[in-house]
RNA sequence: GGUGCUGUGCCUGAGCGGUUAGGGAGCGGUCUGCAAAACCGUUUUACGUCGGUUCAAAUCCGAUCGGCACCUCCA
């Protein structure tokens, strides 16, 4: 089956062909250490994890590169504010190093409870600024930048495809612009590629450079790293639908400017979680963490299937009462799940297997149509037909792209007090002593065990 | 000012001209000694508003009223 993916570069659902066959090669911007990852953020790598998912299920290898960015950032362009990693060095009392590598161990752990499989390969900034700075220069010697006090500019002019993935109006950037003049800037719309340490006495992260100590500017590590790793042409490179118009936009003019070719054949951005209205952001403070949703007695698991359940081109809206309805649904396909562990049964049309599978493919084949994919899964989960041997197969397949866990859905072993209670209260039952069962049943549920009495004896659930 | 997205039943969320989206919640039922678990069924003008095209529109066109994002670090 052909696989379809939009593309941001064309603003359209195309025929996905890699560069070499059966290769991809995929680039996914990586967050900023400086503090926790906000439930917003990790939708965009739960959207990238299932891209991954599915490209390798559709017999592809993925080379999968992503970025840590472990460097401090100004707060805009015009070489002024605060540097966030010193933000958060002052806040924390810690070495902008160890800010760094305390919220990439925490980054990788939100990420890990996520079932997100980690990129082939993931780079830090700091150990490529050798990369970067050779990218610079070449830019300077390609006469696409230029260096003013220290600093180095990318010269937009001199692109005249800066544009391309935004679809703006160069001229119309200048007339909106919020950004603080820099009078250094030939045009102030141009961007820095390095900045020198005359500018920020007291950055702690610098490093030597034939402009000065400084640091590098915000966009060239993903341009250095993705071409360091994966070469000069890359096929997918993905990240959130906010990067479009800066970020991306400038990593194309910084890459294409110094290797004088097309450089990334698809773009690919998810859109928001939207919480109220508004959108989550880091910089606005209180944000929701993975870890607040797990003190409010939820998975992380849950916050995977709630973000299944949309288009990664459609917004999400937030809300408890959104992940309490996608917590209620998981844990039910749990235990659908158990129970057909338990209960095998062959089904009566094996022709219906074949029918799910090819629908449940075509659905992720079209821009990994999640949504639709997941209405599939529901269908046969509900269709007694199919006989529960094969509903299992079909979800233990299917979870090689949803990662929601399904071999490891499984009935809990109890421990010996708490079966001596199940067996105490069958006693009882057997007894018809009502009282006493009832007793135990719901001192059992206080520990979470629900019971259920059927014709074949008790069983027991976890409850939620 | 520019670019783009968006308005669907109680909530969420698909839909891209004609056939049931799906999930949650609620309600009803099955099972049960009872039962909060499980399962089954169900909610008969849902598509911002006003026009238009068409045999047929949530889906196309026009107008209009909202909401949001990006153009500054942010997924």
């Amino acid at each position: 089956m052909q696989l379809h993916l939009f593309n941001t570069l064309t603003r359209q659902v195309e025929p996905f062909e890699p560069l070499e066959p059966g290769k991809v090669k995929l680039y996914t911007c990586g967050p900023t250490v400086y503090n926790y990852a906000h439930v917003g953020n990790l939708r965009t790598y739960v959207f990238e994890d299932i891209l991954r998912r599915t490209l390798e299920k559709f017999k592809f290898h993925v080379e999968h590169v992503m970025n840590i960015t472990d460097v401090g950032h100004l707060e805009s362009d015009a070489d002024e504010g605060d540097d966030k990693m010193a933000l958060a060095s002052k806040r924390e009392k810690k070495s902008p190093w160890d800010i760094a590598k305390f919220y990439e161990k925490e980054f990788f752990k939100d990420a890990d409870a996520l079932h997100i499989v980690r990129p082939t390969l993931t780079c830090r900034a700091t150990e490529h600024i050798d990369t970067m700075q050779k990218m610079v220069q070449g830019l300077i010697d390609n006469g696409l930048a230029y260096v003013v006090d220290g600093n180095v500019y990318f010269e937009v002019s001199k692109f005249p495809e800066y544009t391309r993935l935004s679809k703006q109006n160069l001229d119309d950037l200048l007339e909106g612009a919020r950004v603080d003049i820099d009078a250094r800037k030939r045009d102030q719309r141009d961007f820095v590629l390095w900045f020198s340490k005359s500018k920020f006495p007291n950055q702690i992260m610098k490093w030597d450079s034939p402009w000065g100590d400084g640091f590098p500017g915000w966009h060239i590590e993903c341009s250095a790293m993705a071409s360091e790793y994966l070469g000069e042409s890359i096929d997918i490179h993905c990240g959130g639908i906010d990067h479009i118009s800066v970020h991306h936009t400038n990593e194309i003019a910084q890459a294409e400017g110094y290797f004088g070719h097309k450089w990334v054949n698809t773009w690919m951005h998810g859109e928001f979680l939207v919480l109220d209205k508004a959108k989550m952001s880091k910089s606005a403070g209180g944000f929701l963490t993975l870890k607040g949703l797990i003190d409010k007695g939820f998975d992380a698991v849950h916050y995977r299937y709630m973000c299944l359940g949309a288009h990664y081109r459609s917004e999400l809206k937030f809300s408890f009462e959104a992940l309490e309805a996608a917590k209620n649904a998981f844990e039910t396909l749990k235990n659908r799940v158990v129970s057909w562990k338990f209960d095998p049964k062959k089904g009566e049309n094996s022709g219906k297997k074949t029918e799910y599978l090819k629908r449940f493919d075509e659905a992720l084949a079209n821009d990994l149509d999640m949504p639709i994919a997941m209405s599939v899964l529901w269908e046969a989960v509900r269709d007694a037909e199919l006989g529960s041997e094969a509903q299992l197969e079909l979800l233990k397949y299917w979870d090689s792209v949803l990662g929601l866990g399904v071999e490891s859905f499984d009935k809990p072993e109890l421990s010996a007090e708490l079966m001596a209670l199940v067996k105490e209260r069958e006693e009882a039952r057997a007894h018809r002593d009502w009282a006493k069962s009832d007793a135990l049943r719901d001192q059992l549920l206080e520990q979470g065990i629900c019971l259920k009495d059927g014709p074949s004896g008790t069983d027991w659930y976890l409850r939620y």
